[in-house]
RNA sequence: GCCCCGGUGGUGUAGAGGCCCAACAUGCAGCCCUGUCAAGGCUGAGAUCAGGGGUUCGAAUCCCCUCCGGGGCGCCA
């Protein structure tokens, strides 16, 4: 080894040790005589003292020493002189007396500070990734990954789980997202597709008896990205065998509610045991199947109200839709730009429409308000009493701003979910120490699609409908409810899972309903249901997102700040610059012609 | 496919039709400096203002197109 200590290690009880450092120069203070260099390992940093009392060489050497630079010091750890700790470091009590130093590798200067948590264009971090990932923040959120992931991994062995590792090359399935598609060398024509999920391979483990898996499983899908989507992520992926719903959930929330108290003490969990919610009142009180349980702010119905206004646009969506609003705390001081900012919100999230009604901070209680102490966007087609009676209706007090959409009920409930979690953390409502997990469950198994005329499942297929309701399945499919359960966490779909049909006739009941007739099922879900008929235990499982536990866990806006190597929005890698054009010979093996004038890069002619 | 925001020395910003062959901070280079820790002081170099086209006597600035990055809609069983 090239080092005896790591930097960060270094205390006051290792006053008088010689040691030898390696690492990169973070910061140097260069005083002509005197050269303090803060020495970066992993570990963290210490200051190193070159004296030209000390060693005249070694202190040459420090002289030309610049950031990023690596290098090796070896010389005694001293206390610092009285007066000269820094109490902000935790090496700050003790310094290295370099007695020699050797330059292991020099550095450009690098193109953005390492040393410093400053904002830097996206493009330019993922270009040289491998400077960014250098950065303190960087660094303490791959480390915190690791130790979450392993958390989970030992949290499984010792509850006897077996990782089981399932192939990426598999077969393309329809459903659900688009499959990134690898051609097949071999077998000219046909192609491999790489796993959306391990679902299928997991539930054959269970037929094949293993009774307890998981897997810190890649995953693959071809759709758009987001600040909380990438197309490969990382999936804590687990399947049991002779279980129930409450067995997964009880597991899953014990696994999560230690994991929180032992790698991220600081956080507080809303609550223990998680609180669960049914599927329609997260919709209907949040406007989400993943509702943001930090706050409240919860939506009102006040459909029947705006019915008896005079205003047309209450009117006509009582009749055929809702009207429901949430009470923004305070924000009767909203400006016209303002509320024509969260008109425009709600406009890019489905609403038609936004009515603000501004309710004047007055010394009295709503009842004492005038006309005129109440601005709406719908000027006095809704009387004081009529406002009076929303607010009432909806928790308001003088001061408060009301914000009322009026429309379908799903657009509706959407539009003010979004706003609601838009204002919510505008509004300092959603404390970021604090992760509010939770589960919703009572999913429908169905929804109705008119336009494709079948249904299909919001979740996956493989879902089992709750005991009770498998006659529905033969008499009103839609109101089948689903032994399905997903984790949510600030806002955000944490995971989900569910107990699977065990049994070939009522998973391809399901199927069937979906669609699917005899010999599609067979082409596409052959390998699984053929398994269901040999035994296949009772089993169910679920999945939760690493990348998004990560942010979650770390306070970061974006899982790209939780994976080592992500790719931009439009999918690409730019530090490898992925995709990018093969050879001839390569599309050649693999049989492949690619049109002309869509390689990329290339306009087509007269562009 | 669509909507919104952004692109100016290495990095982060300023700039709003002539004051700009572009300013500030930091970084970088050189010199001075023995207790700093965002070290300090002095000097200096560094930008075809993302690319292309247009409007104008004149464009970093206005318009159009393209590319790139970000946020979102659709999409994501």
């Amino acid at each position: 080894m090239l080092k005896t200590h790591g930097c960060g290690d270094l205390r006051a009880a290792h006053a008088g040790e010689k040691v030898t450092l390696a690492g990169w120069v973070h910061r140097r203070r260069d005083h002509g005589g005197l050269t303090f260099i803060d020495l970066r390992d992993r570990s963290g940093l210490a200051q190193v003292v070159f004296n030209p009392a000390t060693s005249s060489v070694a202190h040459a050497v420090g002289h030309t020493l610049r950031g990023e630079w690596v290098v090796q010091v070896t010389g005694e750890v001293a206390r610092r002189p009285q007066g000269t700790e820094n109490a902000k470091m935790p090496t700050g009590e003790v310094e290295i007396i370099a007695g020699s130093a050797t330059v292991l590798n020099e550095s450009k200067t690098p193109p953005f500070y390492v040393n410093e948590d400053a904002p830097v264009d996206e493009a330019v971090r993922l270009q040289y990734r491998y400077i960014d990932l250098r950065k303190e923040r960087m660094q303490r959120n791959m480390i915190l990954r690791h130790r979450a992931v392993k958390f989970m991994r030992d949290f499984l062995d010792a509850r006897g789980f077996l990782e089981i590792e399932t192939p990426i090359l598999i077969k393309s399935t329809p459903e659900g997202a688009r499959d990134f598609l690898v051609p097949s060398r071999l077998q000219p024509g046909s192609f491999y597709a790489l796993p959306q999920s391990p679902q299928q391979l997991k539930q054959l483990l269970m037929v094949a008896g293993y009774e307890r898996y998981f897997q810190m499983a890649r995953c693959f899908r071809d759709e758009d990205l987001r600040a909380d989507r990438q197309p490969e992520f990382t999936q804590m992926d687990l399947e049991m065998s002779f279980v129930e719903m409450a067995d997964v959930m009880g597991l899953v929330e014990e696994m999560h509610t230690e994991l929180v108290r032992k790698i991220v003490p600081e956080k507080r969990l809303l609550a223990t045991p998680f609180p669960r919610l049914d599927y329609k009142d997260a919709m209907s009180r949040y406007g989400s199947d993943k509702p943001d349980l930090r706050f409240g702010m919860e939506i009102t119905d006040i459909t029947g109200l705006a019915r008896t206004t005079q205003f047309q646009v209450f009117k006509a969506a009582a009749q055929s839709g809702v009207v429901k609003g949430i009470v923004a705390p305070g924000c009767a001081g909203y400006s016209r730009k303002q509320t024509d900012e969260l008109l425009e919100f709600v406009r890019g999230k489905g609403a038609k429409g936004l009515v603000t009604i501004a309710l004047e901070k007055i010394a009295g209680s709503l009842e004492a308000l005038t006309q005129e102490q109440v601005r709406s966007s719908a000027g006095r087609h809704v009387t004081i009493d009529e406002i009076k009676a929303m607010a009432g209706r909806m928790g308001a007090t003088p001061g408060d701003l009301l914000l009322l959409v009026a429309g379908p009920e799903a657009e509706t409930n959407a539009a003010l979910g979004s706003l609601r979690q838009m204002m919510g953390e505008r509004l300092k409502l959603a404390d970021p120490s604090v992760l509010a997990f939770g589960w919703v469950v009572n999913f429908p198994l169905l929804e109705w699609r008119p336009e494709e005329n079948r249904w299909d499942s919001p979740h996956n297929p493989f879902c089992a409908p709750i005991d009770q309701d498998t006659p529905l399945l033969d008499m009103d499919p839609g109101r089948a409810m689903a032994k399905q359960y997903d984790l949510i966490c600030n806002g955000y779909e944490a995971g989900g899972g569910s107990i699977r049909n065990h049994k070939r006739a009522a998973q391809e009941k399901i199927l069937a309903l979906m669609g699917h007739d005899a010999a599609a099922r067979e082409e596409q879900f052959g390998q699984l249901l053929g398994a269901l008929e040999y035994g296949a235990p009772p089993h169910g499982g679920i999945a939760t997102g690493i990348d998004r536990l990560v942010m979650l866990l770390t306070g970061e806006e974006n899982i790209r700040q939780t994976i080592a190597f992500p790719k931009t929005q439009n999918g690409a890698d730019l530090l490898f610059g992925a995709p990018a054009p093969v050879s001839e010979k390569q599309l050649q093996e693999l049989s492949i012609t690619v049109k002309e004038q869509q390689r990329s890069g290339e306009r087509p002619a007269g562009a």
